[in-house]
DNA sequence: GAACGGTGGTTGAATGTTCAACCCGAGACT
DNA sequence: AGTCTCGGGTTGAACATTCAACCACCGTTC
């Protein structure tokens, strides 16, 4: 590989300045509301998410990882707390492996769910939506789906796939 | 407080959910590449990284902190990885405070820095600033500015205080 | 001078994530 | 049959971050 890669220049250093600064303050202003209204972090809470919107209110542990963009690993350790706390259930997989482990959201986690929903909205609201005008809106997305491309390039799959 | 938040339109969903796979992948990405070819962490680089460009190579913790986007204690933990392997060391604020304590960055921390920047530059440009076309780099850092005002206010000062 | 609050800084325990190893069961191939 | 590999899933240790407590020292006030 050879070493011509340029510094970067004015603009673009500020720009990416300014995104380092939403990587670092974002998620800590979205955990920090989840944590302090519903003592979940924000992983936490798309497991459930998910899981609420589904027919069965139950799904795959390796398919619910890839939707949640976490590691098999992660979900498995965050499962168990959820379980734990009485909103989730590990059952097997009906019809079908008995390896397959499918999370199935329990009454109380849907209870949860619509409980913190209202909050967790607002605070995406209060940081990223309002802040913007539509065409900012518009913008940011086609721009995230330009870097999406460069580093993982399978979320994108698993967004039009929920969106369908 | 009154719940009359709305839920998402559409499209503010999916620019969200395009933000929120960024927001997971990016960093990942970035720390990847750091950890893989320098056993460094992207918070640990820009300790490196913010001290090199000093003019004494040395910056108050306090500070340093502050410029890094990490709470106190991160840093010290973080300083005292990298004073173990020889990168930084600690030593009195001269002509302050006795309590005042200052990171200072070694020959051997400078030499490292000369040698990774190149690699993370690469990657940033890779995933962020290739695929972009310069008006997308110029509203990516308009957008980044507005939800910083939500979020962290203060980092938009001490980006342009470092850029002065 | 003694008590006070505030700031800079560190420490250790608790929490969450990563990493590598591991288990189990289903095919596939001999 | 037996062995092989592979994928889903879990586990525990290592690591990084957070959180709360703590120490040290300055400046103030009484």
């Amino acid at each position: 590989m050879s070493d011509d890669t340029p510094w970067l220049s004015e603009d673009e250093l500020l720009a990416w300045l300014h995104l380092v600064g939403v990587l670092t303050t974002l998620p800590a202003a979205i955990d920090a509301q989840l944590k302090r209204d519903a003592s979940v972090n924000f992983f936490e809470y798309s497991i459930l998410s998910v899981l609420s919107v589904r027919p069965r209110r139950s799904m795959q542990m390796a398919t619910l990882a890839v939707l949640t963009n976490g590691s098999q690993s992660r979900l498995s350790h965050a499962v168990s707390r959820l379980e734990r706390a009485g909103w989730v259930d590990r059952r097997q997989c009906p019809g079908t492996d008995p390896r397959h482990v499918e999370a199935v959201l329990t009454d109380a986690g849907m209870a949860k769910v619509v409980e913190i929903a209202p909050g967790h909205v607002r605070e995406v609201r209060r940081t990223v939506i309002d802040p913007l005008t539509s065409e900012d809106v518009a913008q940011l997305r086609t721009v995230c789906e330009k870097i999406l491309k460069a580093t993982g390039p399978a979320v994108l799959d698993t967004i039009d796939e929920t969106r369908r």
